[in-house]
DNA sequence: CATCATACATAAGGTGGCTTTATCCATCAT
DNA sequence: ATGATGGATAAAGCCACCTTATGTATGATG
């Protein structure tokens, strides 16, 4: 398609001298010498097989040769330019954050708006997918990921431990009188029994795990879904509490017990690397960090 | 005016990659390796602080990005590939050349037309200044130059001596009863006596200068006028043989004496040493020594 | 008219950007 | 499994390009 390319730094070197009708202002304009504005006109003049430039006394004038081609270099050029700029900014304008489920819709949809304000011309598509999501094939900027936190060539952020403890609606605990002891849970539907949080609570807590199956996945992610059941009363419910502070205190969901169990996963912020300096990833890493930090506390790693 | 540019080589690699889809096969249209392709794309992401491409299993495809990106880039390319080709075409496809007046009108009108048979995609432009040219500073191919043949940086070709003799109508002649001798030439009217070529045939012929004036110039390169006001009969020219070969072949003018005078100078193809490569001026050039050397024999230097 | 300032050309020399080489890794096909 | 394909990455070499330094020509200046 494209054929033939001429030498594209001497093209870009002879735009600018053509513009400038003068060697000099074109390296001014280009930060190198004169002598090498003269080096790549020369190389160019060879290619095309015929002089651009006329050298009179005190400046140059571009032949015809020229001046048939700059016209088209400088429309050419402007339309890189154009293009490159629209890439950087537009690059720059929209922000993809992959992320749980839960962390959108229990963290992200009560702050993002605080983001957004603070940095106006910048969209934020969000982007829910449960799945593991790999930089390289997937046109994303950040990830909000659980996990222990090793992913090699990423850079992560420590947000929130992903801790676990029963919670249910106050209503439901009154039915049975209240909740004393971690035993009384046993007395309730159980939501998501299988899920081995239940086990290492209960184990936490001292308590035989005899009457639950032991299931190999986690609600790491969906966990709004037996919150919902929980807070309509349906049942008892293993949750972080970090991602329903709110429910917790406006007393949807009550959280009957102190002990809290943790299995070693967390919540983190990710992106590439090599990224790390683009403005629109670390605007929104420092907002994000401090934002967490703000409703939730300081975070230990 | 043209901003902000992007490295020129990772464009024209990205342009190509983006176009097939792939840097192994990018790589093999700019022959170079895939390593530089992915080398020149990672360099490009970089600076515009986004991923161009998506890195899928077995091929790349563009992201949002890149896809905006990419075909402004082409469509650039492509004006610049077209002004380039039309540069250096065009550049083929017309060629200036200087010459002396007297060069122009008694050799190179009749004999031009075979050139141009030769070469039907070839426009001459035919410059009949009498100015010394100076390459540099006019937008010319090549000159046919009178002098010496000392210029330093230019290709020369000896064409052929610029000699002189006198010439004149038959019917002149006839009215004196022909010419038998050099002293002959004094009853008859003398063309531009003042020219210093004169006074050194009459020398070379043993007779004395004193009805001449000397004046410095010689009639280089307008020895026309002279010859037409010979052919009307109005008087005795002193003329290169070369020149009018065809005029003496055909007696429009006669050469009364065998004896011809040279002062060194001599009739040259010149131009620039760089540009001796070049196809339309290697053409030109092959075409007229021939050419030269067969209306008027073999060239001696 | 001599001197200075400007603008480009040219030669020589150094260096960093780009390329190649070599190897690794993942995926898809057989 | 095993090989083939396509890309990433690290190391190393080289050449294109730039700079420095100098020369040349011309116009401006007093």
């Amino acid at each position: 398609m494209v054929s033939q390319l001429p030498p594209l730094q001497a093209i870009r070197v002879f735009e600018a001298a053509a513009r400038h009708a003068s060697f000099t202002k074109a390296a001014g304009e280009l930060g190198m010498t004169q002598a090498a504005v003269s080096y790549q006109i020369k190389l160019l003049e060879e290619r095309v097989g015929a002089p651009l430039f006329l050298r009179k006394p005190r400046q140059v004038t571009l032949t015809e040769a020229g001046q048939r081609l700059a016209p088209s270099i400088t429309e050419a050029f402007g339309i890189i330019s154009e293009a490159y700029a629209a890439a950087r900014t537009g690059a720059e304008g929209v922000l993809c954050v992959t992320t749980i489920l839960t962390f959108a819709s229990n963290w992200l949809a009560r702050h993002l708006g605080a983001f957004q304000i603070e940095h106006p011309n910048l969209a934020v598509r969000l982007d829910t997918s449960t799945r593991l999501i790999d930089f390289a094939r997937e046109d994303v900027d950040v990830a909000i990921r659980a996990g222990p936190g090793n992913w090699p060539g990423l850079t992560k952020h420590f947000l929130f431990k992903a801790d676990f403890t029963p919670m249910l609606s106050p209503k439901l605990a009154e039915s049975i009188g209240g909740l004393k002891e971690p035993a009384d849970l046993l007395r309730l539907p159980v939501l998501d029994p299988g899920d081995y949080w239940w086990k290492e609570w209960f184990t936490a807590a001292g308590l035989p795990t005899d009457s639950l199956e032991s299931r190999p996945r986690n609600s790491l992610g969906a966990q709004a879904y037996e919150a919902n059941a929980a807070m309509a009363g349906n049942g008892v419910a293993i949750l972080t509490r970090a991602l329903f502070s709110a429910e917790l205190a406006d007393g949807r969901l009550i959280q009957p017990f102190d002990l809290v169990a943790w299995d070693g996963n967390a919540y983190w912020l990710v992106y590439p690397e090599a990224r790390r300096n683009v403005p629109k990833i670390r605007a929104f890493r420092d907002w994000l960090l401090t934002a967490v930090e703000a409703t939730l506390g300081k975070p230990e790693p």
